[in-house]
DNA sequence: ATTCTTGTTAACATTTGGTTAAACCACCAA
DNA sequence: TTGGTGGTTTAACCAAATGTTAACAAGAAT
């Protein structure tokens, strides 16, 4: 098991297609935002960090170019692909000035698209040095690399975490002295929300405690029926 | 002074068509070398330094798959744009499998090709600073030239690395301290990410290891499920 | 009290990695 | 053609890492 899931965000008005092609993204291990119109689909844009926009390009009110030219000013790098009806050497063309990293006409071949799909991760994933801040955290007098999935004590020797150890630290860090909700932990680290899942999460909340509790000044707290809550005490309430 | 015109290696068995679009090219200040088949393709390919290679599919004694992955052999980053007589599933994916940037049908509007040659040109221009021309490491005590493919341990004799020894100790190198995915290494040196090329990676990584033994401040660590990495412990934390 | 949730441990199942050796393959030379 | 050589893949087997489930104890809520 890996950390994330890519995050594709996909704006397309036929809801039959559009559905049918999410649910093939999703199985395929993408996390998928389906939006049905150019609006729709740039307010999803700015509320959410996507690694991937597949466009169509015939749309009502706002279609995928002008779509993709908004999404553009916010944000030069994201790659976009382009769903058009039919091979238009026009829209080819203006898909380009825009910016666009690759097309695909209507009908398409499901595989093909995957394949795309994945040639453009990688381009993006050899340069991208990757937002390394998302991947690092202070708690307390420990630190985490959720990349190399260490967690180190003082100057101590570091300490391996498996995936869903590192996966559930690290959700806990994002809220830290918040609330970090049952549900939140388990659709994203075990992508099922069942009293399986839900006990297995149990576990994996000891073995952390067990981690921890080697620094008096960090805790996971149950907040009964809710989740958890990863607390840091500061020097001064520590006495 | 100026800028050298980007070079272009074009391997098209038909004649007409061929200069024809040779010379359109060149009329778009690109600098472009012609082959009339895959043998051709690939002499001429070994006596220069091509931004960006241009093959048919369908062609006599050396079809442009065959020419694809010999190119690749010797280059795993330079463009390659596919020409393809029909839109068949089978030759796209066959050409993504081989690392092709992009492919095009025949017949097909020769404004669209400069559109994908500027599109391909520029992300190589932006991203490509990663992998950049980086062929020479020192990785502890050891010494690895990555052209030569050479790995010298402190004054002793070059030990001579196979291609893949090589292609994935550099990668390593690359990376080093930190995580270089398997998916990351799968993709760029076996082109594909599959159970066996997996295997054999492992058996590749086992290689390496045996030729690293000999320097105790190198090592090659697993991150279960993600990939491995390239540690060098500097003097003090040596002990 | 009793019912639901959480904590913890240990057994078990599954997946992934390490290593060796043999099979395979392309190339070159006799 | 044959046989050798170097490189790579496949197979087999084992070891290590990770994840799930069951069982039971302990807390909380009503």
């Amino acid at each position: 098991m890996e950390t994330e899931n890519k995050k594709i965000l996909l704006v397309e008005d036929d809801p039959n297609f559009g559905t049918v092609l999410k649910d093939y993204l999703s199985m395929n291990d993408y996390d998928v935002t389906h939006a049905k119109n150019g609006m729709e689909g740039f307010e999803k844009f700015k509320k959410d960090d996507f690694d991937l926009c597949i466009l169509d390009v015939m749309m009502p009110y706002k279609d995928g170019f002008t779509l993709a030219k908004e999404i553009r000013e916010k944000n030069e790098d994201v790659p976009i692909i382009f769903l058009t009806a039919k091979a238009m050497k026009e829209d080819v063309l203006k898909g380009y000035k825009v910016g666009a990293d690759d097309y695909l006409n209507k009908p398409f071949d499901s595989e093909v698209l995957l394949m795309k799909i994945k040639a453009i991760m990688m381009r993006k994933a050899t340069d991208s040095v990757a937002d390394s801040k998302q991947f690092e955290f202070n708690i307390g007098n420990f630190f985490l690399n959720s990349k190399l999935r260490f967690l180190t004590y003082k100057d101590e020797e570091p300490n391996k975490l498996s995936p869903k150890e590192n996966e559930l630290l690290r959700l806990l860090a994002l809220h830290e002295n918040d609330l970090m909700p049952r549900e939140l932990a388990l659709t994203k680290i075990w992508r099922d929300d069942n009293y399986f899942t839900s006990r297995s999460m149990d576990v994996y909340i000891a073995k952390l405690r067990k981690y921890l509790k080697r620094d008096d000044t960090v805790e996971i707290l149950n907040i009964h029926g809710e989740g958890f809550r990863l607390v840091v005490k500061s020097e001064e309430e520590k006495k």
